[in-house]
DNA sequence: ACGAGCTACTTGGACGTCCAATCATTTTGG
DNA sequence: CCAAAATGATTGGACGTCCAAGTAGCTCGT
């Protein structure tokens, strides 16, 4: 949280005036849209990291973390790692790197394919991750001040988003 | 966009259902909304570099550009573009040293007070703000792939979200 | 009117993201 | 069976974000 003052007014909707008013209107909604995602999305990131900073962890490195804990075997292919985290294979490079510096991940050979990196948890790594877990379930996922049903009409919405985004294919099941 | 093929499930739904496997059940909502807002943000944004990346613009740029346009002198002091972006001051000097270094904008110093540095739009910049904002719009902004009741929906509820995230304070004119 | 304190901007450092290029290995196809 | 194409990971470069620290310049209170 960049520590600004909160404005008296809605920056958004005031530069959605402006789209209308230069004769944009039926971009305005998109335009508006757009960034309101940009900005609710640093909003929740500012808490997250702010609560995983003291454990000298970042979000990326949080997910990937558990994405291992949660595996059957503790270890998944890099590869498979961007695919489920959905980000470029460079970032997981980079932030296999310091996990592994930090003790709480490391890489092995894949047994049969000499291209393919292993990333392993390490009992650290499975301690850091319950610990931040604890942390966040407690300090920001159940303390959204938001409403259970104004948190199903957002997942539901976004979730829309995602699959036309092409993120996965159909399996829409909804949420509960 | 990291290019990945979709994966055939929702890997927030899975992790949803991962979080209510291990007990966490009260947190599993909070946990899915966050990582669905986080992944949103990054497909909007992928489209939206993707169109400004020929005009070698980024989003962040853009929009500082666009307020300069919209502002009555077509220039605002650094510590005000940081309020209205939301973003911090070291954030708006960097982005000010680029569109000062392609002439889109440049930095003149405050008439009265000493600290304050004002950044100007140049003709250039009010064509390249221009030249970006068509293009968005037509690209991106009314090609969302929504309908108009969904945009409103997430619009609204994203908006819930920043005003009690302190953005701004009352007024929520909603939308229409 | 002068020093303390606040405000505005800049700098340097740590990270994260993506892209483009590169290297090694595995597959494939003629 | 070997060359060509595909795949997996890494590296280097460009940017963006934030934080923390540092430097001016303004304001205010005694």
């Amino acid at each position: 949280m960049p520590s600004n003052l909160p404005l008296s007014f809605d920056p958004i909707d005031e530069a959605r005036r402006q789209w209308i008013d230069h004769g944009w209107a039926p971009a305005a909604d998109g335009m508006a849209l757009i960034t309101s995602v940009v900005r609710v999305q640093q909003v929740f990131m500012a808490q997250v990291e702010a609560v995983l900073r003291p454990l000298g962890l970042t979000f990326s490195r949080y997910e990937l973390l558990t994405l291992l804990l949660f595996s059957r075997r503790g270890m998944l292919p890099m590869g498979r790692i961007g695919a489920r985290l959905q980000v470029h294979a460079a970032s997981i490079t980079t932030a296999v790197d310091r996990l592994e510096s930090d003790g709480l991940v490391q890489r092995q050979r894949h047994p049969t394919d000499g291209r393919t990196t292993l990333a392993r948890i390490t009992p650290a790594g499975r301690a850091a991750s319950r610990r931040a877990t604890a942390l966040l379930n407690d300090q920001v996922f159940t303390a959204l001040d938001l409403t259970a049903a104004e948190q199903r009409t957002l997942f539901n919405a976004l979730q829309t988003v995602r699959s036309r985004a092409g993120d996965f294919v159909s399996d829409p099941p909804g949420h509960a």
